[in-house]
DNA sequence: ACCCAGGCATTGG
DNA sequence: CCAATGCATGGG
């Protein structure tokens, strides 16, 4: 019974709104390692493509098994609890707002270390669309196509073994093209960064050209689900904050207030920016 | 044609 | 410590 692999029923914490907290995976564009079609998410895990849809208690799943389960435990952010977030959010008046407009927003977090810095370079200084269509080309060369829409985000080894010249093509500027090469062949194993505090995973990965304080903070809010992690620099959530609280002067600062649920503080308020 | 967009490293004060 | 600069793409 352990590897039967067919459509089966993956329970998620209710309430949970399937569109609204996979809305980052068709907002800005196409991902083609996360692909939105006819009302589902497609991604390949474990060198299958599967299939996530929206079910009575949470999500069905297919095919699913014990070595895709994890993954798309991951992916959903099954285990990150809400509630206590949902009570802390009602001593402030915005995010009680933001949590009664998405009681349902359980944010997805990035399965793959690599996938998350990678995506993190593409969006850097640049619009997000532009993001995902040079993120979209990128998969497309070196991942590896699942059965229909998903491509499997590519391997850190398949991506060593490529050029610069073989990344600007794909519309990479050289010094990004230079930061993911890098990355791919970075004596770092990202497996041991689960058991280190902030601090120091942010001291680890920003020690990587290419990563800097934006890139360390999303990876800690959207890789590792780092309760407090709090993306300060980022263009975005600064003007969130700047037009949700309206004596606020200085962002960073700023985050003591949400401690300590930085990291869903941030995408509620960015989910309430963006719904404006 | 031009400007901005969910940064970063480098250079020069 | 802080200011200025170049970067490649997509959308307005």
């Amino acid at each position: 019974m352990a590897h039967t692999a067919h459509v089966a029923p993956l329970a998620v914490p209710q309430p949970y709104d399937f569109d609204l907290s996979l809305d980052r995976f068709k907002f800005w564009g196409v991902d083609r390692a996360n692909v939105w079609h006819d009302g589902g998410l497609h991604r390949v895990v474990d060198g299958r493509e599967v299939r996530i849809s929206p079910a009575r208690e949470g999500v069905d799943v297919d095919p699913l098994d014990d070595r895709i389960e994890p993954v798309v435990r991951k992916l959903l952010a099954v285990e990150v609890e809400l509630r206590p977030f949902h009570v802390f959010a009602q001593s402030d008046p915005v995010l009680a707002e933001a949590v009664r407009r998405f009681p349902g927003y359980r944010p997805p977090l990035a399965p793959d270390p690599f996938e998350a810095l990678v995506s993190s370079i593409t969006a850097q200084q640049v619009s997000l669309h532009s993001a995902f269509a040079v993120r979209s080309r990128f998969i497309e060369r070196f991942g590896v196509p699942g059965s229909t829409l998903a491509v499997a985000f590519p391997a850190r080894e398949a991506v060593a073994e490529a050029s610069e010249d073989d990344l600007t093509a794909l519309g990479f500027s050289r010094r990004k093209a230079e930061y993911v090469l890098g990355i791919a062949r970075a004596d770092l194993d990202f497996e041991e960064l689960e058991s280190q505090p902030d601090d120091e995973v942010k001291a680890r990965l920003t020690a990587l050209r290419g990563i800097g304080e934006w890139s360390a903070d999303w990876f800690l809010g959207r890789y590792l689900g780092r309760p407090e992690a709090w993306p300060a620099g980022d263009l975005a959530l600064r003007k969130a904050v700047l037009a949700l609280y309206p004596e606020v002067t200085d962002v960073r600062a700023a985050g003591v207030r949400f401690h300590p649920f930085q990291n869903l503080s941030a995408h509620y308020l960015l989910a309430t920016l963006r719904y404006r």
